[in-house]
DNA sequence: AGCTATTTATAAGA
DNA sequence: TTCTTATAAATAGCT
């Protein structure tokens, strides 16, 4: 009813949606309230937006509350506390689940297992080690070519500040007053020279050592944080 | 909107009353499921006629129980749909973290982890993998062990009724009439005598292949019973 | 927010 | 109840 026959589709355009949501809305809640006058009847309507904003309807003389207690009386599915209830033990035992699952995983537990449940964990665990592996390594590579470029980029930067040194005073510029040389002998004299050649990756996050998942398996509500290694 | 107008107030005539109430109501549920259609917004109806049945209207997707739960949190009623939201959302983020490390467990999703992390996680499902060999190396030896008791017990039986059969007739015993012979020939002539000896355990299972682990990392809410092997 | 051409809803009657 | 139809209402597309 308008200058246009529409479908009754989504709204995409989101300005267009808010007005007919809006228009709309009106019309319902006259009906409603002509409705419960016409009718002597009870009326509730509550209503949210896709943007949230909330509008309600309710018969005079009455509240949602009260409407609301009497539907749940009607259909006796009152006391929502057993649907709560219901839904949260639901979710504890996918939650056991998921954490038998894991402990299954950690080697824990197995002896509930069936001999094919036991191989095909065995497999299962088997083809992820090598996913992880591979990961690993892929990070490997990725970082040690970072470190690369870091301290060759460094030492480049070492070698121009020692060349200038050795210039006479009278052909430096203006700017340049003081040279860093805090690392220079440690630095210099053992790797930096050879570290772009031939250290092994492994080496360089040796200073790190994590025995195990710390922060797996945990009962965390958020993702924690975890240590950056850069 | 019909051959005449009406006035908006109570309809007297009871049966005219109900006729209206009817269609009315039909014309408001079909509005408020356009509304929920065109503009994406959730809708919660009750309705109680004048002769006390009732009628609701739900956009899909949710349900009654849900909106008025929202309605009640955004007038900032009930403290304890509040405290019973933060436990289900809770719970839910422990669920979705426990999915994800299986997933990480499994050698998916690792793009997300720090180089440390992945060194626990490698070093973890490696220790896994060798329980879980353990495990199963264990339940082949223990399996292996029964059936090759089984296998001596059908063995010594048999060989027993061999001596029965050529002992003269007055000899046997007067409960002894008839020998099962069904198997003698393919039976006893190909492994019988060797299998308690050596025979590879891995063989007694070879006709049971489970790639990989069906029953594992699933939405079950109660443990699902898995295939028994004997 | 208003304005209308149109589409819808529905009151009354069958 | 359901259908039909004349009319009242609602509203889509524009300002």
């Amino acid at each position: 009813m308008g200058r246009g026959k529409i479908e009754i589709k989504r709204i995409e355009n989101a300005t267009n949606r808010q007005v007919t949501y809006s228009k709309r809305r009106t019309g319902i809640m006259k009906k409603a309230r002509e409705l419960t006058v016409l009718c002597d009847a009870e009326v509730a309507i509550i209503m949210f937006s896709s943007t949230g904003k909330y509008h309600e309807f309710c018969s005079p003389g009455t509240d949602i509350k009260t409407i609301f207690d009497r539907y749940q009386q009607a259909i006796g599915t009152s006391l929502w506390i057993e649907q709560y209830e219901r839904t949260l033990s639901h979710l504890k035992d996918i939650n056991r689940n998921l954490r038998t699952e894991i402990r299954q995983r950690m080697g824990e537990d197995l002896d509930s297992l069936e001999f094919d449940e036991l191989r095909g964990l065995e497999q299962n665990v088997d083809t992820a080690l090598k996913e992880v592996r591979h990961r690993k390594y892929h990070v490997i590579t990725t970082q040690t070519e970072t470190y690369k470029k870091k301290v060759k980029h460094s030492y480049e930067a070492y070698k121009n500040l020692q060349q200038e040194l050795v210039r006479p005073w009278h052909a430096r510029g203006p700017g340049v007053r003081f040279v860093d040389n805090t690392g220079a002998g440690g630095w210099e004299g053992s790797s930096v020279t050879t570290l772009g050649g031939g250290a092994s990756a492994a080496d360089m996050y040796a200073f790190r050592v994590v025995p195990s998942q710390p922060n797996l398996h945990g009962m965390a509500t958020a993702p924690t944080t975890a240590p950056r290694l850069i």
